[in-house]
This record gives C-alpha cells, structure tokens and sequence, in this order.
DNA sequence: GATGAATGAGCGTTCATTCAT
DNA sequence: TATGAATGAACGCTCATTCAT
C-alpha cells in the first residue's frame, strides 16, 4: 500500500525546507558560486541526487530562497495602511526593519552578496524593486509632510544611511552594537528632515 | 644587445600592471568566481603560464589588487595633516572620498562583492580596517570639536550614510545621481552633528 | 469483492502493453539512449517504481520490444505454405513486406537504429537471424525455381535492394515515395532474376 | 625558450587526429550516446580535460568527424569530370564507392548509425544531402542516356540497392562477401536499367 | 499492485595549476 | 621570459535502479 498523498506532501515540504535551510546557510556564509550543490548535500545529510528531486537547478534554488526570503521578511508588513505615516508610525517602521533585519541575519547577507551580481539571478533585481519602490514612496510622503524643504534631498540621505546601517549589521556586525545603531540611525532620520 | 637589469624590471613592472589592470576589469564586470585565469589571460594578450609567472595563484591576484586599490585610492590621502579637521577640511575630505569613487569605480565594486565573503581573502579584512580606523578617528575628532552631545552616536549615523552613499553609487547608480548625492550627504552630515 | 485470478491478470497485461506502447513511442521518436525511464512512466501516467515490477531493467524493456516486434510483425506471416513461392506468391509477399513496414514503422525505425550496435542486445542479433534465415530461404528457391543460373548473386541483389527500400523508408521518407517505391522494387526484382 | 609555433602546431594535430581517430573508433564500436568523453580519453591515453583543449563540447567533436568523414571518403571523388558518365565510368563509379567503403568502415558505421537520429547532428543530414544529391543526378542521367524507359523508377531500385549493400556490408558482413557482392550489385544495375 | 523519495555512479564540462620546452 | 599542452579534481546535473510504505 504506497503512502497516502498527504504523507507524500509531508515529505516533500520538509525535505524542501531542509535544503533551502541549508543552502541559504552555506549561501549567507561562502556565497554563491562557492557553495557547491554536494556541499548542500553533505550538509543536509542527503545525496546530491535528491537535491535535483526538489529544485531543477543551482539557480532555481537561489530563486526559491530569494522569492522566499522576501516573502519571509516583508510578508506580513502592511507598508501602506492608509498609506500615511505619522511620526509614531515612522518610527516604528524603522524599527520593525531592523527586527526583521536581526530576524533574518542570513537572508539579508544573501541579499546583500548578490547586490552586486545581479547577473546570478535577474530573479533578484525585480523583487528588490518591487519592495524598495514602495518603501522609498512611504518615505518621500513622510518627509513632505514633516514640511521638508528639500524632500528628494532628504530621502537620498535617509535612504543611504539605513542601506548603510544594514550592511554594517551584516557584514561587520562588531564594529556598531546593533541596539545603539538603531536608535541613533532612527534619531539622525529626524535630525534630517527637521527644520 | 642585452637588455639591461633597469629594462628588465620595466618590463616585469608593466606585465603584472597589465594583468592586474585586466584582472581587475574582469572581476569587476563578472565577479571573481566566474573569471578564470584563462580570461585574464585571454583579454590580456598573454599566455595563461604566464600570469603564475607574476602571481602565484588566483587568490594571491586578488589579494594584491586589493592591496594595490586601496593604496591607489587612499595612498596620496593625508588623513593626518595635523591630525584635526576644520570644517572646509571635513567637506573637502568627504568630497574626496566621493571623488575617488568615481574615479575607481571598478574597485569600489570589487571591494563591496568581497565584503561578504571574506573568507575568500582575510587580506581584505585587514586592509580594510586599517583603512576605516583612522577615517573614523578623524570623524569622531571633528565631531566632538564641534561639539556634539554624542559623538559615537553621530559617527555611527554618518559612518552608515557614507557607506550606504558609496553602495548606491556602485550597486545601483540609476537610482541617485551621484553629485547631487554627494551635496546632500554633506549636508546631512552637518544637520546630524550640529545642534 | 475481490477481483478474480484472471482480472489482475487482465490488470497486469493491460498495464504491460501499455508501458511497451509508450516505450516503443519514444525510443523510436528520440532513441534508445535519450529516452529516461521517468519519460516513459511520465508519459505512461503510472509512477516510475512501477515500470521496474514489470521489467527487471530498462535493457529487459528492449529485449521484449524486439521480440514482441518481431513476432507482431512476422507472427501471422506463414514463410512457409508449401514452402514453395509461385510468382504471384512472391509478389504478394514482398508486398506483405512493405504493408508490414508500413503498419510499424516505429517498430522499424528501432530496429535499424539498434542494427549497428548490436551490443545493446544481443537479443536483437538472434531475432533478427531468426526473421532473416527462413526469408532468405525462401527467396532463393524462388529464384532458382525461376531458372536463374547465378541463384545466390541474385539473392544478394533482391535482398540488398529491400534492405535500402526499408531504409529509405524509415530514415527518409521524403525522398521516395512508398507506393512507387514498391512497386518498382518488385518490377526490379524480376529484372534481376530473368534473363 | 618557448616552443616554436611550429612544434605547437605539430603536437595540436597530431593530438587531434588522435582523438578523433579514437573517438571514431568507440562510436562506431558502441554508437555515439554509450561512448562517454571518459572512454575517449582513457583510449587515447590522455587526461579527460584535455579533449575539451581541442573540441569544445562531445557534440562538436562529432560534427568534426562527421566532416572529416565526408571529405575523407568523398572529397577526392570528382562526381561531375564531363558531367555524363560512360558505361565504363558508371562501373567505375560503384566500384569506387565500394573501395571507399571498405577503406572507411568505421566511418560508414558511424554514418549508418546517426542515419535514425539525426537529431543528435543536424551536421550529419546537411553533409548527407550535398553528397547524396550529385551521386543521385549522376546516376539519373545514366539511366536516362541508357534509354530506359522509367529513370526514376529505375534510380529508386538501384539506390536503393546500394544503400542495402552498403548496409550488409557495415552491419552484418558476414552475410555476403563483399567481393562478389560488389560484382553482383553492378550486374543487377544493368539488369536493372537495360531493356 | 503501486507510489515516488532516495541513492550513487557516472555524465559532460570547467578550470586553477604545472611543466617541458 | 614566455608558451600552451596537459592534468586532475571538482563542478552541475542525470538517471537507472531500489525500497519503505
């Protein structure tokens, strides 16, 4: 009596997590070209053939873990709401960027190594517009209404700083205490936007 | 007639620029790992037994590309002087910072790509510290001259600003236009630390 | 209520032609080599798994291929009557030929395709000596019976002449035209035999 | 002191020819998909990667040979001298195929083989049809000038009847010996055409 | 009987590196 | 100094086959 579909479905689920879990580990750690299919293999207990059972290819996979990674990581944040921020709300937003920042360490060390390789994956590119377009957006109306004379101005600064702030977080995590960058990037966004 | 010793080392000091000029050109346009020796070689003009004749291994091309970027980019930069910066010297620093950007691009890019994956040269770590050190300590001088309440605060803010500055610049240099960028980063600077 | 012996032996040799249906449809279509055995399950709507409790090996597949070819082909065919071909018997008989290669010419395409590397199956070498000996027999008493006096020279010509029709048949259909083709064959066999 | 272009050319050919002859030996001994580059290599007694320092891909060694093949067996035969072929010319023509078989069977082993999947060499079915069609137009005037009262219907049998004979040749040469095959097949072309 | 997850050997191919010349 | 033929280990990937269910 072959197993039910369900059970089928299990399977494939957590065997499926297991790879990307382990992929997107040794990804965050080595990169991308470095990390090799068997070294995924070996690190997920399986053989290299099984791999093949669950993504078509190398690039599938790291497609799959960045379409994954985005939806991890913005899924649940409602950027619009009523499609304003009020200042308390700004703060939050930030705020809530760096706890999912801090919750998806390896994801954003990902990201960050394929920033400047799009060519790996043109997957990337289109979901990093898709959800920096939004946010760049929430910002600019924030910043028109705090009064900004120099609104545009303003977002390239804030924009870098905390484009800034994340690559350090991820790539030289000792140098600036996670904590204390936060409320002081959050602080300096007020410094510059203000009168 | 012989060449003398002199011409020799002309010629040997011309062929390992060409390879590193090649080098460097290639893992800017495609990354590290996807550009073999052959390439290099290739794009060079030269044979591939050649470039072991300059370089013992691909890794230690890559280390002393590093090296020689960082010493091109910041070896004719006095950041001492006298060891403090008033605030034309500050504007002037940080407009020379963005100047020399744009001037090698090319490395800038190399050095972000490797910034997540050191493992593929500890010498960049170590480079790059010994340049980020005595750029923060010149900041943090400045600030506190100017008499910030928070001086490791306003370093973290604008040491992130830059950062964040030079990765547009380099990762995605549609989204800002690079002076205008610049303008308004300096500007922010003063808005965080003044005040 | 349990199914009787004989429905699961329906059961199983349903299941049986089918996956020889489909397998013969795509080692004729793509190859012996290049055809997986997931594309003949996939394509035969039932698991992989169980291809393999109805043939021990994908070599084993072939091996019935080619018998139950041979046998549908040449199964009704009696070579032998009397044993004694008259000449409208002959003609009937090459013209049995061409409708049988007509009727399987997916069937035809493998066999040649396997013809020159017999290594594959062995299998193939025996059915075919087998197919081979009683026409060949029956041929060249026909032919002496017509009063040829180089019997076996002619033999080489008629049985040369069919193999390249069922050649050109099979690998190029284009070129000639099937009816005429046979119907010149024939005119040109009695050329060959009469004087 | 580097090797002069000279040698270097020297060792490629010599190296070449001796993957190619290597190669067209297992393909035509196994079929082109059973023969792996590891075979190849470990047949020639060289190193696998250095099949890939002269073709670039299993596919493209292949097309070479198939190439080769051709101008091997056919580049030294002038189809067309005055454009009409002689009784004597007409012997000599197929007295010349079949030397040239004997003398390349392992090409026309090869041929045969890729005959029923051309998809494997696209390559193959161009070549095949620039020598084919020539030999085909040569053999109709023939006819056609020997009076016959059906060339084309003539020019299929004899085609056909050569491409049988070449295929006895290659695939089961123990059947007719190929002498007296040569001889009955030009008797049966006469047979064929005259009267 | 039937499923498909799992294996492992092998494939075609690449490439950093070596070395005779 | 300079060449490029040669190597061998590893890569991404495929597939016939097995087996727990």
């Amino acid at each position: 009596m072959p197993r039910s579909p369900e059970q089928f479905d299990d399977i494939r689920k957590q065997k499926k997590e297991l790879i990307m879990e382990t992929a997107l580990e040794l990804f965050a750690e080595k990169g991308f070209h470095p990390t090799s299919m068997s070294m995924i293999a070996q690190r997920a207990g399986i053989s290299k053939g099984l791999t093949y059972n669950y993504f078509k290819s190398k690039k599938e996979l790291l497609d799959e873990l960045i379409s994954h990674g985005f939806n991890t990581i913005y899924g649940n944040l409602d950027f619009n709401r009523d499609g304003v921020l009020n200042e308390e709300e700004f703060v939050y937003f930030i705020h809530k960027n760096f706890q999912l920042l801090r919750e998806n360490l390896r994801h954003w060390k990902l990201f960050f190594s394929l920033l400047l390789q799009s060519e790996i994956s043109d997957y990337f590119t289109n979901e990093y517009q898709q959800f920096a377009e939004p946010m760049f957006k929430l910002f600019l109306d924030f910043i028109i209404n705090r009064g900004s004379t120099d609104p545009e101005g303003d977002l390239m600064a804030i924009a870098s700083m905390l484009e800034g702030a994340f690559l350090y977080v991820v790539a030289a995590p000792d140098i600036f205490p996670i904590d204390k960058l936060e409320e002081k990037i959050i602080k300096a966004c007020f410094k510059i936007i203000d009168k």
